[in-house]
DNA sequence: TTAATATATCATTATCTACTGATATGATGA
DNA sequence: TCATCATATCAGTAGATAATGATATATTAA
């Protein structure tokens, strides 16, 4: 098996760990889960996505090593893997506010930044 | 300016700052970038990237609030925005070091495992 | 001013990703 | 066993994303 430069630095896992922050479904789930374990269903119902959604995300973030899971019958309880993923989740939204504080003290900038990559929208939710 | 659910809890923002992390390329630039201030021109250098490929990363980045720039002349440096953005890398490379811990004691899988979303093969770098 | 250099933007394209709806698997209880 | 419930997987699709090559915008030096 060989491994290129990305698979033997680790930057290869790492992008696909902060690729579970990076969608907005998954951070509901995730923020769901800061409050405690919880079943495919009861994400479902928490979340408001579908459940096939659901499921797509949490097989996600289980790969991504965010969640992990453990069969009780015929329910599967989710939970967040370890203590640091709300840590990083907390470190990022104190950062975030520093710079929402920078943003508005900034009037260079209309209404809309593209805050993404070029010729992408990104931003289903702001219409 | 009507605000979303999602805008108005920040998990836009947040997923939009995760996604800087999320991609090899951006993560190639901020280690460049943690050991220091660099121009444009070094970080094209320090990552093999093209001019322009990195030109769009790092706007993504600005955008994002990961980094930020200061023009010096016909240069312009670049350099992280704050010291939680490198918090950030740590913690997420020290869960990482357990998980994969993990991974080396389960035998339970073989050498390819998704760590992405169902039908996307996300993974150019072991082909 | 003109040429040269540094960086940003544009247009295009191939690929990736999230979502949906349908179906499959797996566990439990009747 | 069969029916039911909980969850996972599949196939298809619209839209997002990263990369490239070409071009545009600064800024400085000649």
């Amino acid at each position: 098996m060989l491994l290129s430069d990305d698979t033997a630095s680790g930057l290869s896992v790492k992008a696909k760990f902060f690729r579970g922050f990076s969608d907005i479904s998954r951070l509901r789930i995730i923020e769901a889960l800061r409050g405690g374990p919880l079943t495919v269903g009861e994400i479902v119902k928490a979340t408001g996505l579908t459940q096939s959604n659901v499921s797509n995300h949490l097989g996600c973030l289980r790969d991504c090593g965010l969640v992990a899971s453990e069969r009780k019958g015929r329910y599967i309880t989710y939970r967040l893997s370890d203590d640091r993923v709300g840590d990083i989740l907390a470190l990022a939204e104190s950062l975030l506010a520093d710079v929402a504080r920078g943003v508005y003290e900034c009037t260079r900038y209309g209404e809309s930044q593209s805050l993404s990559f070029p010729h992408a929208s990104t931003d289903k939710e702001t219409p």
